[in-house]
DNA sequence: GCGATCAGTT
DNA sequence: CACAACTGATCGC
């Protein structure tokens, strides 16, 4: 397609640097130890964790970027053949450790990679990276914006993450005889378990690998492996689930806490009145929740509004390490592109952020179909210098969409023992598992 | 055994 | 209907 100059969390051959926003798997896809193509330019904590997710990688090919100051690359321009000089500087990106945006300017013009970011106006850090970024950008104008546009949609609202931090805090306090299991990734929402930590003067359980990882960070004293001297746990996300919660309360009181910026909602099987087969299926629809058992009658409901408990067991708190709507649309004023264009597409819907943003950067709306003259498409002439992944897979498909067939397998009822061994590994099973003899 | 891709999970 | 991020199975080498 495009000749490649450089390429952002895009592991293709072809380009002659490659960025990386952060370590968040959907953003390394074909990103591997063996690694070869080309320097990787990171933040240095990203640099740092690094050799953790890729043990024998060649570290000599990492460049790290610090945060703020431009930096020099000299490439190889790819339709003269001279050399040319591409500047870029790293952005404190707020997403999850290490993780940061891209500002490029070069003979390609101005370009600006969010990666996955969240944007909270009030937040310090946030002040620092607005100055920092309109400290860069100067008169510059952003030629092209490539966005975070994961909660690109008016009915994504939810409060910051420090807000939601809180609601966390206040559903453990008001169930104080309870284990408690919070679902998270291998990266981030450790300001959330800090938070916790903090408030409720504890210390946290993670799993082993993810103690590595907090030890990494710097965070020495506040989590541990030992389940015996904490209550609270923080648990993969994907062994997680509303069998967990009912295997978990046959032995002792416990509660699970989703941290997500969807909301959720218990979907039963049909036919199937036992909980095990359920699935978890977000809505956009709040309303519908609350009128259906979503609420409670727990006290606490009054001050937390976004937070539902959508099963006996499990409560989802609207915490987000994307931005919501408002802040995306606030970022976007803030930087005022001329164009821009969405990094992510979800499996079956991609949102172009001009659809609902387009007025914001003197674009049209693409849905209104005008006949105006358009500016040039630029197909063959002009080569797109950079490439960045979409999580949109369509560039390399043609036409024809693979379906998906959906098999909800026999009612779900049965787990694998080696899934129930991984989730006993992983800390999530009972505590009958680990004390036994 | 490694990497790429697909499929399924929460 | 709907997310991001993840694990596991399978295939080709």
């Amino acid at each position: 397609m495009e000749e490649g100059l450089i390429s952002v969390d895009r592991w293709a051959e072809g380009s002659q640097a490659y960025f990386l926003t952060h370590l968040h798997a959907d953003h390394t896809q074909g990103l591997t130890s063996s690694w070869a193509k080309g320097p990787i330019f990171c933040s240095s904590l990203t640099a740092k964790l690094f050799p953790f997710k890729f043990p024998n990688f060649t570290l000599s090919l990492l460049r790290v970027l610090d945060l703020g100051s431009w930096h020099s690359l000299s490439l190889i321009s790819p339709s003269t053949g001279s050399k040319i000089t591409v500047q870029v500087m790293a952005i404190d990106a707020h997403h999850c450790p290490g993780a940061v945006m891209f500002l490029f300017r070069g003979e390609f013009g101005c370009l600006l990679n969010t990666g996955d970011f969240r944007w909270e106006k009030n937040s310090e850090r946030a002040k620092l990276g607005s100055e920092m970024l309109l400290n860069a950008l100067q008169d510059d104008v952003v030629d092209v914006l490539y966005l975070d546009n994961t909660y690109c949609n008016p009915s994504y609202e939810f409060p910051s993450r420090e807000v939601a931090a809180q609601q966390v805090v206040d559903i453990i306090t008001s169930h104080p005889e309870h284990d408690i299991i919070i679902g998270v990734d291998t990266l981030g929402k450790e300001d959330l378990l800090l938070h916790i930590s903090n408030a409720l003067n504890t210390k946290i359980w993670v799993w082993p690998e993810r103690l590595q990882t907090m030890h990494l960070l710097g965070f020495h004293d506040i989590f541990t492996t030992k389940t015996s001297v904490t209550r609270v746990r923080a648990v993969p996300r994907y062994s997680f689930s509303i069998e967990t919660l009912e295997g978990l309360n046959t032995m002792r009181p416990t509660i699970g806490i989703i941290p997500s910026g969807l909301p959720w909602v218990v979907k039963p099987i049909e036919g199937d009145d036992k909980l095990f087969g359920s699935l978890l299926v977000a809505r956009y629809n709040r309303s519908k929740v609350s009128s259906k058992g979503g609420k409670q009658n727990d006290k606490m409901d009054g001050n937390l509004g976004s937070v539902k408990r959508f099963h006996k067991y499990i409560y989802s708190v609207q915490y987000s390490d994307h931005s919501c709507y408002q802040e995306i649309e606030e970022f976007i004023k803030l930087v005022h592109p001329a164009n821009m264009k969405g990094i992510v597409s979800s499996s079956s819907c991609y949102v172009d952020p001009l659809y609902y943003f387009g007025r914001l950067c003197g674009k049209n709306q693409p849905l209104q179909g005008l006949h105006h003259q358009h500016q040039k498409k630029e197909r063959g002439d002009r080569v797109v210098p950079v490439h960045t992944n979409s999580k949109f897979r369509s560039g390399c498909y043609s036409g024809v969409e693979k379906k998906r067939k959906k098999v909800v397998g026999r009612l779900g009822v049965h787990l694998s023992w080696v899934s129930v061994l991984r989730r006993a590994q992983r800390g999530v099973k009972l505590a009958e598992n680990e004390r036994s003899n």
